[in-house]
DNA sequence: GGAAACTATTACCCAAGGTAACTATATGCC
DNA sequence: GGCATATAGTTACCTTGGGTAATAGTTTCC
């Protein structure tokens, strides 16, 4: 398989680009949807909860949680934990979600266009797999169920 | 294909981190070996050549070779077009490319580990015609054969 | 021979993430 | 009960990697 990172690695920029232009009309980057996506999944959530799904450090999770909030997408309370809060989405941020769910589905669609049905559900099935070996090498002690998002 | 964008973004930190520790000795990084990998396949190049194929802008390479050849990994030499300036490989650059190669092939065959060699295939050849579809949407007019790298 | 195009560089800026150190709170254990 | 340890979150500072605009030097093409 010599050659797959670079076929991997080249379609990461492209579409990064692609769906930051997508999200522009509302202040929105990928990386902010992420957390939009995973309080929407996953119902209120923790930094850290947030953190631990991506695979990325607290402070990173800090500030883009502070730029939702400025957007007004997402809400702190405190938990019954008071080291926590929790994070939720505002009826705004329902509202976005929404529209970017569909947009970013649409685009999902296109950049499929003309590849066979087979073959993309086998590619779906297989990413996560590779992400799974790779993290396994990593040294971090997670199971490929829990790498599968629902 | 709701969801695909999750699962191809996930990978993407953990392999570049794991890319960038395998050549932490050699003080390279995935982007610099991009550099040395189109130089070594595609002979002695122009910093043109180089920002065309990964779609990065000129000055990013500027930097990238100017990074390279601190390393005394490349050098640069005029080119009869005397705007040009040629990029080659030194002898250490060879040298450092087939360590370089070995090591990354490796991490290829270990991050396919217990996946159907089918399914590897043809993972293999969609990812660049997901490229093609994204490509094809942002206006830009590259083939798809001219994506697929020899 | 001069306008337009092209190669490469420089200066400046931005996005995104990491580490270390810190505050505040909770938990566990003697 | 009280102290050591662990955890949630934040702040300050740094690094990587990329982009834009402007510019110098060179070539191309009427």
């Amino acid at each position: 398989m010599e050659g797959f990172f670079q076929r991997y690695l080249r379609l990461y920029r492209p579409l990064i680009t692609r769906l930051n232009e997508l999200m522009s009309t509302y202040q929105l980057s990928y990386s902010l949807w992420q957390v939009i996506f995973y309080i929407k999944n996953h119902g209120p959530s923790t930094l850290v909860d947030i953190s631990n799904q991506y695979q990325v450090e607290k402070p990173t999770i800090t500030r883009r949680v502070q730029r939702l909030e400025e957007l007004k997408i997402v809400k702190q309370i405190p938990g019954k934990d008071r080291r926590e809060k929790i994070i939720q989405l505002t009826e705004l941020g329902e509202e976005i979600y929404k529209e970017c769910r569909k947009k970013i589905t649409e685009l999902e669609h296109r950049v499929m266009e003309g590849i066979d049905k087979e073959d993309q559900i086998i590619m779906f099935q297989t990413l996560p797999k590779v992400q799974a070996n790779i993290m396994k090498r990593e040294g971090s002690n997670i199971e490929q169920s829990e790498i599968v998002d629902k």
